[in-house]
DNA sequence: TGCCAGGCCCTCTTTAGGGCCTT
């Protein structure tokens, strides 16, 4: 069950990592987070982590983090323990949530911490409610919808405030394109995860 | 030795395979 500290409050956050692989050694790099209430971003989080070994050319040049900017960074013990206590049991959202999860949750398990609170996933409900975007990757959403933007892409906290963006456009296209009065949390994350051939039955459900 | 992510979703499917997403 979602478990929110405070009304219609949620983190939106973005892992740069090591690797896709978070069950076979690849660590946490860096994390940005921002915290959305009431449609307007009042608080935000970043943090580079030195993961204990040197990352990858292919890592380095995709993020534009280099092993140079992470050799003086704190390591991850440190700036997860900051994070575990900036989202508590905050509701979360991530693009493609399954990979931001599955880093977030390994990361705390090394430190011993744990959250309480639920995962959305962007992507997901964007293939429910704009099913003729050519791509549902994020930097292309952006692009589709016109989401204000500096071209930065694969930085963490870049990533998170455009997915913050995408987030209010799909919360806004849920309530003037499908007639959804206020649209909650648990809503969307519902229809995030309503198989998507039963998608149109649900929304003309909720919105009677 | 050789392999190496994992979940969602579509279809030429469901006793499967492959593309899309994330780094």
């Amino acid at each position: 069950m979602p478990i929110a500290t405070s009304a219609n409050s949620i983190i939106v956050l973005d892992f740069e990592t090591t690797g896709l692989s978070a069950n076979q050694g690849d660590r946490a790099i860096e994390i940005g987070a921002v915290k959305l209430q009431g449609g307007i971003i009042v608080d935000r989080f970043h943090s580079l982590m030195n993961p204990g070994f040197r990352i990858n050319r292919f890592i380095e040049d995709f993020t534009g983090i280099s092993n140079n900017m992470l050799k003086d960074a704190p390591d991850c013990k440190t700036v997860m323990n900051q994070f575990a206590d900036f989202i508590q049991n905050s509701n979360l959202v991530a693009h493609n949530a399954s990979f931001d999860q599955r880093f977030l949750d390994a990361e705390l398990t090394h430190i011993q911490r744990r959250y309480n609170g639920s995962f959305a996933c962007s992507l997901l409900l964007s293939r429910r409610l704009t099913q003729d975007a050519p791509s549902h990757k994020l930097g292309e959403l952006v692009r589709y919808h016109q989401i204000k933007n500096d071209g930065i892409f694969h930085r963490a906290l870049a990533d998170a405030e455009a997915t913050a963006s995408l987030w209010l456009v799909l919360l806004d296209s849920l309530q003037h394109d499908y007639g959804i009065t206020n649209p909650d949390f648990s809503l969307m994350k519902k229809i995030a995860k309503t198989p998507k051939a039963s998608i149109g039955k649900l929304l003309k459900t909720i919105a009677i």
